[in-house]
DNA sequence: TAATAATTGCAAATTAGTTGCATCTATATT
DNA sequence: AATATAGATGCAACTAATTTGCAATTATTA
């Protein structure tokens, strides 16, 4: 194994560790197929094609995009398109998205001041001690959209 | 008809012609549906059980919403649900949700400071001129979940 | 009022996601 | 190191959500 997926390795438990959840070969599989892709969010049909190759199913996936969902590890992102689609909660890079609500391109931007914000809801909001992760998307027509 | 119901038809009407579209009679109903429910996202289920009773067709329901949210007028909630929930798009009325991973219950908050956000956005990304709608979520576990 | 482009209803198909259950495996315990 | 056990997985079948094709209808425009 390479340096860096020896790394990832080694990542990937201290995720599976840090959630209090079994480190078994699929969710191994699950977290490192994560971090080789940071950038843009995964469907569950990306991930089925990718880890079936290991013998992982399809409802396996789905079961751990679940319950790491749950532990605040994964987000599932909705930008516009059927399926579910995730990605690994960051909180140094939190990027969020304009999405076209015609052809459902994503954008990424950054610099969203979440923490003022998150302050202000819990303080309206009394049934909720913190928060995990939080979306902030942004819809509209992209430039090509517009001029149709 | 009702005075307020009139005055409903009215605003139906206004809010098609804004968005092109034309006034049929499925999208009328569709349109006073959503006025008289300005406070929770709608399910298409609830949509179409209240709309079938006018002979108005699930699969029309399904194209309406689509369409109106094309147009910025109605926007597609994401708490966690399987199906597509829709809420009318109000700027004055700018309110957000809480939802809890596990049991999907839904809170409200306002005050996402969004005008700052999404003039930063804009200035990041290059292929969009305006934003029709936005979503601030915020996800975590409530208090009875979070001690189970 | 006629023309026409868009909208609708119906039936059928597709796709996403879920469930039950038998088997297996990671971890805690001896 | 072997064992017990709670939890995780794979498989097959199922359910629910959404989409598509097409013929018939309807709102607008000329």
């Amino acid at each position: 194994m390479s340096r860096s997926q020896e790394e990832k390795l080694q990542r990937a438990k201290t995720m599976l560790d840090k959630a209090g959840l079994k480190k078994t070969n699929a969710r191994i599989a699950f977290c490192i197929l994560l971090l080789n892709n940071p950038t843009k969010p995964l469907s569950i049909e990306f991930m089925t094609n990718t880890l079936s190759l290991r013998g992982i199913d399809r409802v396996t996936v789905y079961r751990i995009a679940d319950a790491l969902s749950k532990k605040g590890i994964l987000k599932r992102v909705d930008v516009g398109s059927r399926e579910a689609q995730y990605e690994i909660v960051d909180q140094k890079e939190d990027h969020h998205h304009i999405i076209c609500l015609e052809c459902k391109t994503v954008s990424d931007f950054t610099g969203c001041e979440s923490e003022a914000i998150i302050d202000k809801a819990l303080r309206q909001v009394k049934n909720f001690k913190s928060i995990s992760h939080h979306s902030f998307d942004l819809w509209g027509l992209c430039n090509t959209c517009a001029h149709k």
